[in-house]
DNA sequence: ACCGCCGGGTGCC
DNA sequence: ACCGCCGGGTGCC
């Protein structure tokens, strides 16, 4: 009955996902995050540093544009100019014009440039007071192979680059680099909470009172809509402003970012302070003017005689509620005609939005809201622009975005970029798509704002246009280039930045000592389960040929090129603890290395051949009928078990390679050949139909039963990091008449919400199950209608299965927590789980230390794991 | 630009 | 006077 499904599982999700699983659950996200951003982009994009130059930089008097003292200015090509096609137009920060590189050298550069043998960076650091001209240090960066014809191009025009005295970019500043990094990315976003402003009251048109973290996000972000704060860097000298970090000022008062970053953990609230932004913030610190609708006490008897009459005896009272004045500066700023919020999100988190629309405002009160969605979609401008809200998706915005696109064509009072950290990759559409709104104010909401790099943040800055971050050349000169090659201060004014534009609380942030929400408890408990004697005797012979294996590695130090293959084993061990059918596929692939495909076609022949011929073959080790049977490449067939076992033995104490006990060929662990997958279920089907258990799901089974007679309202989720351990375990949950859902990472975005959706009705027949792909899903996953957490088998970074018990321990979350993590005694598990703790250790260790010692630690892991 | 360059004015000392 | 020198006009690309 079952096993048709069984089977469908196993093909689908075997060796692909088994390989996903081998690296992605793996050691070190952040380090792996680290090393690309360090290997794609040592400075934005893979240059190198050729050399310095002296130059000129004429004509200042023709121009407007200004350079302080150490200021930067960019270098533009102007092909087109009518007096001299090599003219090299010199700029400021803010793009104004300040002069041209003389004729000669720009005759030199323009070779250069033009054909993209290196890019020219300009800085002034004297003469910025000159009438006519003035020095500006020129440096030249590109690939390493263009290094000799740059320098020789511009010797032969009389150019000398000065290539001595940069700064050295060996191998040391590798580890300075990731030190720092590691430090970015920890603590970039810590600590962006300190006295903000206060808290604020949400206008009378919300309806959930706010949590005190949430009127302080609402303080906040009024403020950074309302009152004109000098931006980042930005101080009042005398009569100018001026920028510290690019050294840029002007005389008028720089345009102030009104917006930010909310980054606010999952569960804090985002929606709902958002959400009383909208009502609360309108134009100069006064709420949203709404419509109430007040039903009169109309006579019972017109109601009943027709309800039509009642709608529109409705009267429409205009609450004018005057705040207190917000802030003393004026709001001329204002553009009073802009009326319209434009929320984007991902598809996924469109029905939260309206869910939380619905459930915040206040049920009297009548915003107007519109999803922008779907094919009939009404694109009149001047409809959108009179909404309150208008809701849509990244996807309609840049399938939209183009000449006659209304979303691009309103001046939106607001938009918010829901989950922002989804447009990351400036070069995508979606991000130009973002990037073309106008808007007064903007707001990016993200739970995790940085996902993989520094580069990141690019993308949400100029989002906010915050300038002169928005061109990526003032941000990848002023900011990533000196932050991923370790710099110091550029990491401080990252940091800088960041804080400047961004407020981050997380799940356990205290406000005046008190924790922001209080969740319920959450109980964890570990429960040992004890192998039967045939998973123990399968599990040891796996253990000892894995043990061989990495010990022969070991000692050849070769572990780490064999890394893939340890891991392999690794895998194994930890399958074989949950059920012993997750074996199935990947105990083939040890021969498929070391078997040349037509032997091994013939191996598989021969074996078909023994084992169809109907006679009960018998293992000469065991001399019992074959189970797991193999071929060794001297064509004759074992039970598994039983030649790994010779094989390990006689290598033990003979010190040689072993022989086949039935014609002394050699033979090796290796070579041993099984039937392919596809034949193995065949065999499977037809010879059994019987579907196994094994200790754990005898442990989750138990548990499960137990606790539906306590109570039989309480929901589960059961996770594992195999997909097809879930398979196997939909036979029993069926079996005992549990009703359940499945999430799993191959599902489709759809296919998801409905089944999260049905998950977490509290209809009657409602699922008590999940079924959960430890990785499904990822942030945002909101599962609270579970209270106890089944985790089938340990993950190696401990991070991954909190975030996980974090899906339904968030808010909303009514009932104490229970969380069961299921741990094989005496096994790999209960290794993994002891390396868990140091994990903490083990990643400063990582990062802190040179790589040899970052690989001597993984290589004590993988000793300890295997109890070498 | 307190420069260099150009081109007109000029021309014993 | 087909030069030198002086001094005013002028000046990015």
């Amino acid at each position: 009955m079952f096993s048709s499904r069984w089977r469908f599982g196993l093909d689908r999700y075997s060796e692909v996902d088994l390989f996903t699983d081998r690296y992605e659950a793996d050691v070190e996200t952040l380090s792996q995050a680290i090393r690309a951003a360090a290997s794609e982009e040592p400075d934005a994009d893979g240059s190198v540093l050729f050399g310095h130059l002296k130059g000129t930089v004429v004509g200042l008097r023709y121009y407007t544009g200004v350079v302080n003292q150490g200021e930067m200015v960019g270098l533009v090509r102007q092909p087109e100019n009518p007096y001299d096609r090599n003219a090299v137009m010199v700029a400021n920060i803010y793009g104004n014009q300040v002069g041209h590189i003389k004729r000669e050298l720009a005759a030199a550069m323009a070779h250069v440039m033009d054909n993209n043998l290196a890019k020219v960076e300009g800085v002034v650091h004297s003469g910025t007071k000159n009438t006519f001209t003035m020095p500006v240090m020129l440096s030249f960066w590109g690939k390493e192979e263009n290094k000799n014809a740059v320098i020789e191009g511009m010797a032969r025009r009389g150019y000398k680059l000065n290539t001595g005295g940069s700064s050295a970019t060996g191998t040391n500043t590798l580890n300075h680099l990731i030190s720092l990094l590691k430090n970015a990315f920890d603590n970039l976003f810590d600590g962006l909470m300190e006295s903000k402003d206060g808290e604020k009251e949400a206008a009378k048109s919300v309806g959930t009172p706010l949590l005190p973290h949430q009127k302080q996000a609402l303080s906040w972000m009024c403020a950074r809509e309302n009152k004109s704060v000098l931006p980042p860097f930005w101080e009042k000298r005398g009569e100018l402003y001026y920028n510290s970090l690019t050294c840029f000022s002007a005389k008028e008062i720089p345009e102030r970012i009104r917006g930010g970053i909310l980054a606010d953990d999952m569960g804090l609230g985002k929606t709902l302070t958002t959400i009383a932004l909208i009502l609360t913030n309108f134009h100069n610190g006064k709420p949203l003017p709404v419509e109430t609708f007040v039903s009169v006490a109309v006579c019972e008897c017109v109601q009943t005689i027709c309800r039509k009459v009642v709608v529109t005896l409705e009267i429409v009272v205009r609450l004018f509620v005057c705040a207190g004045v917000e802030s003393s500066v004026t709001e001329s700023a204002d553009d009073l005609s802009a009326r319209t919020t434009l929320i984007i999100c991902p598809l996924s988190v469109i029905s939260n939005w309206l869910h939380q629309l619905e459930q915040h405002v206040r049920a009297n009160v009548k915003l107007n809201v519109y999803l922008y969605y779907g094919s009939e979609r009404n694109r009149s401008k001047a409809f959108l622009s009179s909404q309150d809200v208008v809701i849509t998706t990244y996807n309609v915005l840049s399938a939209d975005s183009g000449v006659s696109s209304p979303l691009h064509g309103i001046n939106w009072l607001r938009v918010v970029l829901d989950e922002g950290h989804v447009v990351r990759n400036p070069n995508a559409q979606m991000s130009k798509a973002v990037l073309g709104l106008k808007a007064q104010r903007r707001w990016i909401l993200s739970g995790t704002p940085i996902q993989n790099s520094v580069k990141d943040l690019w993308m949400l800055l100029a989002f906010l246009r915050l300038k002169p971050f928005d061109v990526r050349e003032w941000w990848n000169r002023v900011i990533q280039r000196p932050v991923t090659q370790g710099d110091r201060a550029g990491l401080q004014n990252l940091q800088t930045l960041v804080k400047c534009i961004t407020l981050r609380r997380t799940k356990s942030s205290k406000v005046n000592g008190r924790p922001l929400v209080s969740l319920p408890e959450k109980a964890v408990c570990v429960e040992q389960v004890e192998l039967s004697q045939t998973e123990r005797e399968e599990y040891e012979l796996a253990r000892n040929e894995g043990k061989n294996t990495i010990r022969k590695y070991v000692a050849e130090g070769t572990v780490l090129r064999n890394y893939a293959d340890v891991l392999a084993i690794l895998m194994r061990l930890r399958q074989h603890c949950c059920h012993p059918d997750l074996l199935a596929k990947t105990s083939s692939d040890l021969g498929k290395t070391s078997t040349p495909a037509e032997l091994r076609e013939r191996l598989i022949d021969k074996l078909r051949l023994v084992l169809a011929s109907g006679s009960d073959e018998e293992c000469s080790v065991c001399l019992e009928s074959v189970h797991l049977p193999v071929i060794t490449h001297c064509a004759h067939v074992y039970c598994r078990p039983c030649i790994a076992q010779v094989i390990n033995t006689e290598q033990l104490t003979k010190k040689e390679t072993a022989r086949c006990p039935l014609c002394r060929s050699e033979i090796k662990a290796n070579e041993l050949v099984e039937f392919p997958q596809e034949e193995m279920e065949e065999e499977k089907s037809t010879n059994s139909d019987k579907w196994r258990t094994s200790s754990k799901v005898q442990a989750l089974m138990g548990n499960l039963l137990r606790l539906r007679c306590e109570d039989s309202s309480i929901k589960y989720l059961v996770v594992s990091q195999f997909t097809r351990f879930l398979s196997i375990l939909e036979a029993p949950l069926r079996e005992h008449g549990f009703s359940f859902v499945r999430l799993d990472g191959t599902m489709s975005q759809k296919k998801r919400t409905q089944v999260i959706q049905e998950f977490q009705s509290s209809a009657a027949d409602s699922p008590a199950i999940m079924l959960l792909s430890l990785k499904a899903g990822g942030v945002g996953l909101n599962l609270t209608a579970a209270s106890h957490v089944f985790l089938m088998d340990p993950a190696w970074n401990p991070a991954t299965e909190e975030q996980c018990i974090d899906r339904c321990h968030r808010l909303g979350q009514t009932r104490k927590v229970v969380v069961t993590k299921f741990i094989v005694k005496d096994s790999v598990e209960e290794n993994m789980v002891k390396i868990q703790r140091q994990k903490q250790d083990l990643v400063e260790k990582a990062f802190g230390s040179s790589n040899t010692e970052r690989k001597t630690s993984r290589i004590d892991d993988i000793k300890a794991l295997m109890e070498l």
